[in-house]
DNA sequence: ACGCCCGCCTGGACGC
DNA sequence: TGCGTCCAGGCGGGCG
């Protein structure tokens, strides 16, 4: 389940392996991977425009915000020839966005390897590489669009409403928990809510409240702001300490660029522990759904108040 | 304006 | 064994 560790596992493979290449061929083996979650009737037209837009562009770098990872492109150029100062190369104006979805994989592969049944698009590089996106349950998609300014940075156009996540730069803890104060939602679902902060998703959500030990149906407009820093730095250190083991991988799903697992799986405090002994007190974790969400929390150092 | 919930997908787990 | 049903979950859109 790719969240943020997960996809900044995934971005530092690809950015290894792909800056600085250009793209010499690209191929949609299924169409609805260029579409959204609520759109994935496409024609044939946006086949072909994505496979005309990437074919030449060369790859500057592989960024994330949140989830949301892309390749900002420098289109068609020539950099043996290219002018630095009429073409400065520092300034991309379009780039591939990729998001992963649920079972979303990007990998590198030499050509003529086998192909995985799930394989959704390939771009081939001329590093005589080329990088795959496989995924199962296509919840995941890839697109060509232009950067635009979001949040102090140049981010895909359809990222553009997405919030900085808690580690980069612009990221500001002040004025998220001044946000969150507003909320009148779970303080599960707002956790989920990537408008306001971007890269937790279910799994470290839940594992940040178990460690501000905050129940996840707390209301964050009547809680404590200093209660609200402490899981927005539970959030932002257990996704720092999934990071440095490679992410969460329950199943094949989710693995890097190289096809490998991450191992903070055996760090999990409450996440698919419901029925088990909270690591802590002992108290058997609960599950309840929240937002339509599986939560897992414990009910004694997560107490209601 | 805000909060909630459905639909998009596939495959694995489960019940009968 | 085999069929049907439910569940997992990020996100966008549409509803109330």
């Amino acid at each position: 389940m790719p969240e943020l560790p997960e996809v900044e596992s995934v971005r530092r493979g690809v950015d290894e392996w792909t800056a600085g290449t250009t793209i010499t061929g690209a191929e949609v083996l299924d169409p609805r991977i260029l579409g959204t979650t609520s759109q994935r009737r496409i024609d044939a037209s946006a086949v072909s425009g994505f496979v005309s837009a990437v074919t030449g562009a060369h790859i500057l770098k592989a960024e994330r915000r949140g989830k949301f990872m892309w390749l900002s492109l420098v289109e068609g150029a020539d950099l043996s020839t290219a002018d630095p100062v009429t073409s400065p190369v520092s300034r991309p104006e379009l780039g591939i966005l990729v998001h992963l979805g649920m079972s979303g994989q990007l990998r590198i592969h030499s050509p003529g390897e086998d192909i995985h049944r799930h394989t959704r698009a390939v771009l081939h590089l001329d590093s005589d590489r080329e990088l795959r996106f496989v995924d199962q349950r296509i919840f995941g998609h890839i697109g060509v669009q232009p950067l635009v300014h979001g949040y102090g940075r140049l981010v895909p156009a359809s990222a553009v409403h997405i919030a900085a996540d808690p580690l980069e730069p612009a990221f500001d803890p002040e004025a998220v928990v001044g946000e969150l104060a507003k909320k009148r939602t779970a303080i599960k679902a707002a956790l989920l809510d990537q408008t306001l902060v971007s890269g937790i998703g279910n799994i470290y959500a839940d594992e940040a409240l178990f460690r501000a030990g905050v129940h996840p149906l707390a209301v964050p407009a009547r809680t404590r702001k200093s209660r609200l820093v402490a899981v927005l730095e539970s959030a932002t250190k257990v996704m720092s300490d999934a990071l440095a083991v490679g992410g969460t991988s329950f199943d094949a799903l989710y693995v890097n660029v190289n096809g490998e697992s991450g191992y903070f799986e055996r760090s999990l405090t409450v996440y698919k522990k419901h029925g088990t002994p909270c690591k802590r007190c002992g108290t058997t974790i609960a599950r309840e759904k929240i937002g339509g969400r599986s939560s897992h929390f414990c009910p004694r150092c997560q107490r209601r108040r």
